[in-house]
DNA sequence: AGGTGCTTTGCTGTCAGACACAAAGACTTT
DNA sequence: AAAGTCTTTGTGTCTGACAGCAAAGCACCT
């Protein structure tokens, strides 16, 4: 197995690693313009690779580029995002099914492992190292799987979803939902039975969508009156 | 319904364009590379602009960039293919069913419509008017679909294969299968069924995979000797 | 003769400065 | 106060420049 082609730093590339997870993070707003001038005094950067690095992430999606308006970073509507998640809940699906034929004993061990410190983090209540493992086990999942095409596809659609995602609070009785989901996957997934695994994992993005619906509701409600007015002020 | 947004130029994005075109056209060799300066050359245009546009198709997977090496226009291999079609498939199939739930009437008659023509089409061996009918048949599922990142991805990636696709000759018996798939599908439609049409539009792309497969297996037995040599010499 | 190391050459990655033009804001006029 | 004009800011593109990597050619050593 040849390793996968060193992967050799350019400062467009590096650019669009830290802009990608300071819009993941939070630290850039959603809806807010970023001028490129900004970006280069922040980075100590002509506007050349920066300008490229924008490119990038606005095919990825994360940026919004405006013909002589700049870029902003996007704002993901409610409409986009009941949009995106049947796809990622059928990539999922997609996954599983895939990861069911496809996996290998030790895989699945290691998956296994993870999911019972994901129980435990449920338990102690602990929400960081829950959604962070949950990250982990389904990238070992969709890893399992083996297919480059579809994980770079969730990859790419669930970075855009990360900012609203990160906003949503993790509620008691959908919690437990989605930990039961997570086990009847579980089981699905040792009895390689691809199409149960599918079929969970629809309905499991399906509550998502949910939980993300209702705080997208109080979100939207609670700005109602200072609308559009998004934007972090410069020194 | 307001107007999605007047598109206006700028010369990377019509850069884009054009180079999208010229690649799945096979115009540009895939595999070949494509030195800037040949491209400025070509287009009239000053480097900025048009190492842009080659992020952006860096990012659609149309072009791959290597740090400085410069730019290649992807060769889609045998494992890439085969990884794509069955998200392609499923993509389609989450596709139906959503156009199942939403189509109207009038959309159904015009695909019906659109159907017809496909199988005159057929039946008159025409390969290139029918090609394109299953395309604009394709669109417009996804368009009753009513879900733009779905169709925005499925687009990306069926880009990627357009090459291969391209290639791939429609011999009788396959083609016959193909268009009884079609049959189906449009029947499923009809009934709004959409875990029916889920799954003949998976197998359909299962077939159509088995056919680029065959397509794929004489021309690399056939370019077995001259190996790698692939690209178009400057004048 | 064959492999090893150096030089050359071409192209990429980045920078800096420039300017036209669009957009947004400030100002003036009626 | 509304409408039009001016100013300012920032983007889109061009030009020219240069360091640094890569591939190819060449000399050298064993």
């Amino acid at each position: 197995m040849r390793q996968p082609a060193i992967p050799r730093k350019t400062l467009h590339n590096e650019l669009v690693t830290l802009l990608r997870k300071m819009i993941m993070d939070g630290e850039l707003v959603p809806g807010s313009r970023i001028p490129e001038s900004r970006l280069c005094d922040l980075f100590g950067v002509s506007r050349t690779p920066l300008r490229e690095a924008l490119k990038v992430l606005s095919v990825e999606g994360l940026v919004c580029l405006l013909p002589n308006k700049g870029a902003r970073v996007v704002h993901v509507t409610r409409k986009e995002m009941e949009e995106i998640v049947p796809v990622l809940g059928i990539l999922a699906s997609l996954a599983g099914e895939l990861a069911c034929a496809n996996f290998k004993a030790d895989e699945l061990a290691r998956i296994r492992e993870m999911h019972t410190q994901l129980v435990e983090h449920y338990r102690s209540g602990n929400q960081q190292s829950y959604s962070e493992i949950n990250r982990v086990i389904h990238d070992s999942i969709f890893e399992a799987a083996g297919n480059k095409a579809l994980s770079d596809i969730y990859n790419m659609l669930q970075m855009r979803l990360r900012s609203i995602f990160f906003v949503t609070p993790k509620v008691p009785p959908q919690w437990a939902d989605a930990v039961a989901d997570h086990e009847a996957m579980m089981t699905a997934l040792e009895d390689r039975d691809g199409a149960r695994f599918a079929g969970i994992a629809r309905r499991h993005l399906r509550h998502k969508a949910d939980m993300v619906r209702i705080a997208l509701d109080t979100l939207e409600t609670r700005a109602d009156a200072k609308d559009g007015h998004v934007g972090a002020s410069a020194s």
